[in-house]
DNA sequence: GTCTATAAGAAGATAGAC
DNA sequence: GTCTATCTTCTTATAGAC
């Protein structure tokens, strides 16, 4: 990785652990192993630091999308696989959803870093809004959307059943960015979540 | 309120705005409508102010938890109560813990600061855990054990029932703290969601 | 308790040699 | 592109008069 990515990376970290005002550009600069005035070779000053990681991100998210487009439009056309997916495959679905958004090294640091930044600056609420609750319901939306048209899930209220779907893993998500040693104990509660989804949404009606 | 108070009210406001590095001591005495050096007559720095206004909050929730356990212990006596609890009665339950959180002043501004300042303090994720995750699922669990006693829900698991009672809340009032403008919207998003909730656990069970 | 003046130090950014 | 030296500005905090 060059220098100029390594200055993003670094200042990511730091940023996502101190925010902004409490990260030095000394720090940045010794974790890359230069002296603080190198790194204004590579960006004109802080804030572009910060700028930098958000236009990055943005491409990423952007890319991200256009991926989960494809995919829901071959989901949608094979809407047939939902007709037979089992307690396992969801709880699967879900799993890698939580495991994804907790253990990506780049997803993790960033939404911690919005965590922390979003009430200084509205655009960066708007996109934290947009890739941990607005798009994750939309996304997961459809997917169960074809599980009911499919008959295996069973609801006239597709949105709130999403909503019950994805609440419960964004709240054990939030848990364990606090506290990563309630991850073992969040995987589990997971799992007990989507068992009783499951029964309360389709199979198992007693 | 005296000036000792009003630099904690005026400092809360902004640190749930800004963040404490981004919020300078002249700005905090401004607001208070003195001089920055007299603040040093109330409090011995910055820091000290911080500190006082998480002392101040320790302290009202250890009245609040007081508070809970007492109506606890009245309400499990009382059990009668949620044999006949209505539909109408829970989203109250709901709206009224939802409207709370979100609308309480002092609430609302230290939940804020908490967000903003939870992963640079250990203490403060904590503090944040127990206050929004933590307690309110170990309440809330109480009250629909009660329920499930009274026969008016049906589960075999209580923690996940109250899970996915209070998770929707908890990211219901994550997206109006980023984003005021999205409140009516989340209300009718509450009340659906306590209404679905009521049919999955109870109430028309097909 | 509040003020003005000011000290002390931190942090961002630039100049210019190599 | 990286360095050392340095400038500038901002911010906390203190001194001491009123």
């Amino acid at each position: 990785m060059d220098t100029k990515q390594r200055i993003l990376d670094e200042a990511l970290t730091l940023f996502s652990e101190k925010g902004y005002a409490n990260v030095y550009v000394a720090d940045i600069a010794e974790r890359v192993g230069i002296k603080a005035p190198s790194l204004y070779k590579h960006y004109k000053n802080k804030q572009a630091i910060f700028d930098a990681i958000i236009s990055e991100m943005d491409q990423r998210f952007s890319d991200q999308a256009k991926q989960l487009q494809i995919s829901g439009t071959d989901a949608s056309v094979d809407a047939d696989i939902y007709k037979n997916i089992s307690e396992e495959q969801l709880i699967k679905i879900g799993r890698d959803l939580f495991l994804y958004f907790l253990h990506d090294d780049y997803t993790r640091r960033f939404r911690k870093m919005l965590t922390i930044e979003q009430f200084r600056d509205k655009k960066l609420a708007t996109v934290y809004q947009q890739q941990y609750a607005d798009m994750p319901l939309s996304y997961q939306g459809m997917l169960l959307g074809l599980m009911v048209s499919a008959g295996v899930l069973k609801t006239d209220n597709v949105e709130i059943m999403t909503l019950h779907f994805y609440a419960p893993i964004y709240m054990l998500l939030t848990i364990c960015d606090r506290d990563p040693s309630r991850e073992a104990a969040s995987l589990v509660t997971l799992e007990e979540h989507i068992k009783q989804f499951d029964r309360l949404y389709g199979r198992e009606k007693k």
